[in-house]
RNA sequence: GGUCCUGUAGCUCAACCGGAUAGAGCAACUGCCUUCUAAGCAGUAGGUUUCAGGUUCGAGUCCUGACAGGAUCACCA
């Protein structure tokens, strides 16, 4: 039974015992006492006191004495209004602290036999990956990891936009314009190359627009005629029916891309167990749909078409078959929801994608609920924000990007001017050197796109965005950094720490003690970022870890003491705290360097 | 116009299913490196939580209505 419970135990026994008043437990809360007061938890009592019939001050000050007489965690309280701050004796924290070192899977929940599929990343194929994907890519991979420590068995998938209108916008700017160039001949990442003519694609097709207009068409029609979209159209077309020269330049393109994203994704230190391909997928859902027309779930129009009536679930008519038989957005995703299912019996299924996607997802969901599907409640839209700019919104067709591979270069630069600045790189090679500045970098980059509330759209500002002091990815690293410098410390100088019994420890400091407290709180962060599918909680958490290390740090210095006991406590203390910062970045898939 | 999301310090964000005097970081200002890494620590200053009502012992949090920003509402994906 840990602290918390146990006391919650006896306060139900105080209510029983004082005012013969039956409390179940769930009604029950400890909240942590505010820093400005005395003590460790705090029960707010006034819900009760229709129960115990008398001044708040009266409820609080009688459950105080009867913990403290009863509980033997309890050393005292105050009473503040009706909020009963109970202070723990110190040494308590040293069972805590013993009972987490003896938890050889500290930090990793027990298997709960739960499957779930977390789909992220899903780019298009004809342009290189931006700062949005970056967020989603960062994401996708952090609750991938979170689900893991919760005990889920997590298939990590990518579902590959390869095929559709925009793909054969840039074949056909290649086609045009190309001139035989390759990712060798030009030196350029495959998936730049794509996106090279994606944007030449474009300001062709603004080109055409202009003429068309200048001789007497209106813009409508000018948008509808130009010359080049209808190409692209008429390669859409070609490449549905499977035209040689059209599928094999689509896949000479495809694959040149696929190479530059390997690079991107490898960088960015994400992976996937599953890849599908909306080239395969396209033409799923068809079945579902007559399925969905025969248990009145759909309904057809006379023009064939086929439609879903969601308005009393508060939302439109949708359709989900056009009149000529073919399929649109939302077929093929109900097809691959129950692909997904049948390639893996998943329980859950999460979705990171897009704000802008909303009520798509609302719909689908509520479709494939009404269908009876068993994993229907597990659906999740993972929904984020757009990454905004100083200059406004990203667009790729117009260039006005911030670049994945280069934003991650440079702050991977700017990780290595920065430690040179605080010369820092004594005793690193030159491989080592990189590989610190590598992950400074890209822990600053991820660090800086987690620690936020996925649904709020946020600011980028190339400039002044990322820093590496305060709340931050490096800050949190090097806390851990700073650690690791004190284990090192400890061996050469012959600590023994491991397999000590700190019963012995005869006075616990107040910044020791918030120090278990916090590590003892891990695993509950841990489910709660796993029930909200929220990295920011686990990012806020270990920042808070990390500057109450620091403080401690600051507070006590570990080798000065002549008590070994003591010493040993403090080193085993901080050996803990490090392996929570290691595993809770990892959680953020953040590593953390030995020295920095 | 309908629906959804967001609105908290100059800036970027917190606030545990309604709890105390709304907390951090950045920027500004003060201290602390002959002692375990100063990418750190301690401190000062900074607020009518967009506004107006309501619910109750108690509201940034719940309800109603405004206001502001964004997204979405295609036989596009």
């Amino acid at each position: 039974m840990n602290i918390q419970e146990s006391i919650l135990a006896g306060v139900q026994l105080a209510f029983q015992n004082i005012f013969n008043a039956d409390v179940p437990l769930d009604q029950l809360a400890l909240a942590p006492t505010r820093k400005e007061f005395e003590g460790t938890y705090t029960f707010v009592v006034f819900p009760f006191l229709k129960i115990s019939q008398t001044t708040p001050e009266n409820t609080a000050n009688q459950i105080g004495s009867y913990l403290q007489e009863n509980v033997p965690e309890v050393a005292g309280f105050n009473v503040v209004k009706g909020f009963l701050n109970l202070e723990l004796n110190n040494q308590i924290w040293i069972g805590v602290f013993q009972e987490l070192l003896s938890n050889k899977n500290f930090g990793q929940l027990p298997p709960n036999g739960q499957k779930v599929m977390v789909e992220y990343s899903s780019p298009n194929t004809n342009k290189p990956l931006h700062l949005g994907h970056l967020r989603n890519n960062f994401l996708g991979y952090s609750v991938s990891q979170i689900l893991k420590a919760n005990g889920y068995e997590v298939i990590k998938a990518n579902l590959v936009n390869d095929r559709g209108i925009h793909i054969c916008k840039s074949m056909v700017a290649y086609q045009h314009f190309g001139n035989g160039e390759t990712p060798e001949s030009s030196g350029l990442k495959g998936d730049h190359l794509a996106g090279k003519y994606y944007v030449i694609f474009d300001q062709e097709y603004k080109k055409q627009i202009a003429e068309l207009v200048a001789s007497g068409q209106s813009q409508d029609d000018a948008k509808k005629n130009a010359p080049i979209l209808l190409e692209a159209q008429e390669m859409l077309r070609k490449w549905e029916a499977h035209d040689e020269e059209v599928v094999s330049l689509w896949k000479l393109m495809n694959e040149w891309v696929y190479a530059g994203f390997d690079e991107t994704y490898k960088r960015m230190g994400v992976d996937f167990d599953k890849f599908y391909y909306e080239s395969d997928t396209y033409l799923l859902g068809k079945d579902i749909v007559e399925e969905g027309l025969e248990k009145g779930v759909f309904f057809k129009k006379e023009n064939g078409s086929v439609w879903v009536d969601l308005t009393a679930e508060g939302l439109d008519e949708k359709l989900v078959l056009r009149g000529d038989g073919t399929s649109v957005y939302i077929t093929q995703d109900m097809g691959t929801a129950d692909l997904k299912y049948e390639d893996f019996k998943i329980n859950k299924s999460v979705y990171v994608v897009g704000n802008e996607q909303d009520y798509h997802f609302d719909v689908l969901y509520k479709i494939m609920r009404k269908l009876g599907r068993s994993y229907g409640d597990g659906l999740f839209h993972l929904s984020y924000g757009m990454v905004d700019l100083p200059t406004g919104k990203m667009k790729s067709r117009e260039g006005t990007v911030v670049d994945a591979d280069e934003l991650m270069q440079e702050m991977v630069d700017t990780a290595e001017s920065h430690t040179k600045e605080l010369g820092k790189i004594e005793g690193f090679n030159p491989e080592q050197a990189t590989e610190l500045y590598e992950m400074l970098g890209l822990g600053a980059l991820k660090y800086f796109l987690l620690k936020v509330d996925p649904k709020k759209r946020m600011l980028f500002n190339p400039q002044e965005s990322i820093e590496f002091q305060g709340n931050t990815g490096p800050f949190i690293q090097y806390s851990h950094a700073r650690i690791a410098s004190i284990l090192r410390k400890a061996k050469q100088i012959g600590v023994e720490y491991n397999q000590v019994d700190f019963s012995k420890v005869s006075k616990v400091e107040d910044s020791e003690a918030a120090l278990i407290f916090l590590l003892n709180d891990f695993e509950k962060k841990i489910a709660q970022a796993g029930e909200s599918y929220s990295p920011s909680i686990i990012a806020q958490y270990l920042f808070d870890l990390a500057k109450e290390y620091n403080r401690f740090y600051a507070d006590v210095p570990i080798f000065l003491e002549n008590d070994p006991a003591l010493v040993a406590f403090r080193v085993a203390l901080s050996e803990l705290t490090a392996q929570t910062i290691k595993k809770g970045m990892s959680l953020l898939g953040i590593s953390v360097p030995e020295r920095m």
